[in-house]
Parts: C-alpha cells; sequence; structure tokens
DNA sequence: CCTCGTTGGTTGATACTGTCAATCATCAGC
DNA sequence: GCTGATGATTGACAGTATCAACCAACGAGG
C-alpha cells in the first residue's frame, strides 16, 4: 500500500529539516530553540497579535506558547501589552532586538530551505505545498481539534 | 522568496501527521510511544537486524535507540541475542507479541496514513515521497552527519 | 603477536517539545 | 446578576533528541 511509507517519510524528512535548521541557526549564531523561533516570526509577521492567535497561526498549544513568550520578554525580544478592548487579552509586538534576532533567523530560515530545494524548481516546491497543505487540511477535517479552533462540522 | 515559507510547511504537516497518528494509535489501544513504534517497524521489517542498522535505517541517534531497544525487550516485544561472528553486536528478532502489537500498528498507520492522503492520488503521493527524499538527500549532502554514517566528500 | 584506531552499544546528563488539566480573570449573552 | 465560554497561566509529566564519555570487541598494520 503506497500510503503505508508516509510516515517514515514525514519522520525522515522533519529528522533532516530540523537538523539542518539547527545547523543553519547555530552558524547564524542564534541560541533560541526552534519553538521560540516560530513563534517570533509569527509575532514579528503580524502588525498586532495575541497568544491565542499565535498557537493557533503555528498549530501548537497555547500552554507551550505562553512558556515561550515569557523566556522571549526575559529576553527582551517582544513585549506585551493589555488590551484595553479586552483585558483577557494581551498585545504581542516585536522590539527592535527582537527585530534584530529575526533578521538573522530569516537568513538561517532561507539557508536551511535553501539547501533542502536544491535541484527542485519552484513549481514542484508550490506543488508540495499544496499537497502537504491538503494533508494537513484532511486530519483536521477529521476531527475537532479545538486547539486549531477548527469548527466541528454536523456538530454543536 | 518561495522557499521560505517549507519550514512553515514542514513544521505544521509534521504536527498534523503525529497528532493523527497518536490518535489512530489511542484508537488501536496500543499505548507505545511513536520512536518505539518506529523502531519496532523497522526490527519487523527486517529478517535480523542491528541496533546500528535501526538507527541508520530511521534515522535516529543510537543512544536513543538503545534506550528503546531496552523498553521494548523488558515488555517482551523484541529479543535480543549476541551476535556469534561479531560479540560486539546484537541481533534484534522480534516475538511474537511484538508481530502482534506490530499488525495492530500497521492498521493504525494505514488508517492515519488513509487520513492525510485523502483526495490525493497514488501518483501525487508518489511525487510528494520523491520529492521529500530529494529534499532529505540535500541535507546530507551538504554535511558529514555521522549519524547517518553518510561518507565525507572530500574528507579523510 | 601486539598496538591502535574504529565500531557497536550503553549510560549519564540535559535541553527541548508536547500534552493534559486545573485555575483565574474577563467577557458576552440572557 | 448569573452563567458559560474564552484568553492566558502554571503545574505536572511524558516523549524526543543530542552530546559526551565509556567499555568491550574487532580488524588492520607493523
Amino acid at each position: 500500500m503506497a500510503t503505508d511509507s508516509i510516515g517514515d517519510t514525514l519522520h525522515q524528512l522533519m529528522h533532516a529539516y530540523r537538523r539542518q535548521l539547527r545547523r543553519s541557526i547555530r552558524d547564524q549564531g542564534i541560541t533560541l530553540p526552534v519553538t521560540h523561533i516560530r513563534i517570533l516570526k509569527a509575532i514579528g509577521s503580524l502588525k498586532a497579535t495575541t497568544a491565542r492567535e499565535v498557537a493557533r497561526r503555528i498549530g501548537t498549544d497555547k500552554a507551550q506558547v505562553t512558556r515561550a513568550l515569557n523566556e522571549l520578554e526575559a529576553m527582551a525580544q517582544i513585549s506585551r501589552q493589555r488590551d484595553p478592548e479586552d483585558r483577557r487579552s494581551q498585545i504581542l509586538a516585536i522590539t527592535e532586538d527582537g527585530r534584530s534576532t529575526l533578521d538573522q533567523i530569516l537568513t538561517a530560515e532561507a539557508q536551511a530551505a535553501g539547501v533542502m530545494s536544491d535541484s527542485l524548481s519552484d513549481a514542484e516546491l508550490d506543488g508540495f505545498r499544496e499537497m502537504a497543505s491538503t494533508m494537513i487540511r484532511n486530519t483536521l477535517k477529521d476531527t475537532c481539534d479545538t486547539e486549531t479552533e477548527t469548527p466541528c462540522p454536523n456538530r454543536n
């Protein structure tokens, strides 16, 4: 069954990617763990955002986001401000230091991505992303994952 | 830059896959962690193998393999026997219990893979695997990763 | 036959990742 | 005013991954 080794392929691909990324990050002199990096990227790519939005955007647990935010704030990479319109929420913003770190991160990621995608055309990479997006959506369709806030079809 | 979001795609794809796999595993009543499962599969798919071969096959650290083997042996899912031809080595074999667990694992994985690949044709999945393999090879080409025993070009 | 470098495997230590649950303050709807 | 839901936090814990040091065993070379 052709689908049988999708899992093996995905595991090894992820291993390869993570190793490559860590290598590039180290080369750039960045010491942040990968999850911190993803969260900083998400904050940096939005004008103003919240922890809930970041968790939803990168598909991870809000508890984990909170912990990373605590450390990023302690390192002065981000700032938090209470949302006056909804005091449960906090508005997250990237700092100047954070912006600088982000520049290095983007360089490292471009380097890692460049290695990964060597000899693959843009069209092939687009196709790959398309299929990956389909696979991700397929897993959400099958369940009500509250973390990703996927509406539950035929269910209330 | 098109390559810029390969990383984001890969992270979310892996999240989605691991969640789906854990769901299927739980549905099958299996309590083994994913790494144990991958190792059991590797042992089950070979007539006789070694820890070193398993580590190489699934692309993980030999220390981690040893720990998982300790637990799988304690659960009577595998057996270890000293290789008479090279007493540094141990021959790994799956037990009857392990074979039974493996059947459940394969069912769970087929289920997870089925969800992931819904609405994707076999040709598309093959293309996906092809590109993934290219990406994996690209990362090995760039470094001497001793764990995967990639020969180091221009280096001795 | 001896030496030495390499290999297979093990264990220690540690950081990172991820999940589940409980909790609190806040909000909106009734 | 009450109640259920939400945003965020913290505790607890398991799983994943890596690096380093170590030991027994092997094979090549002198």
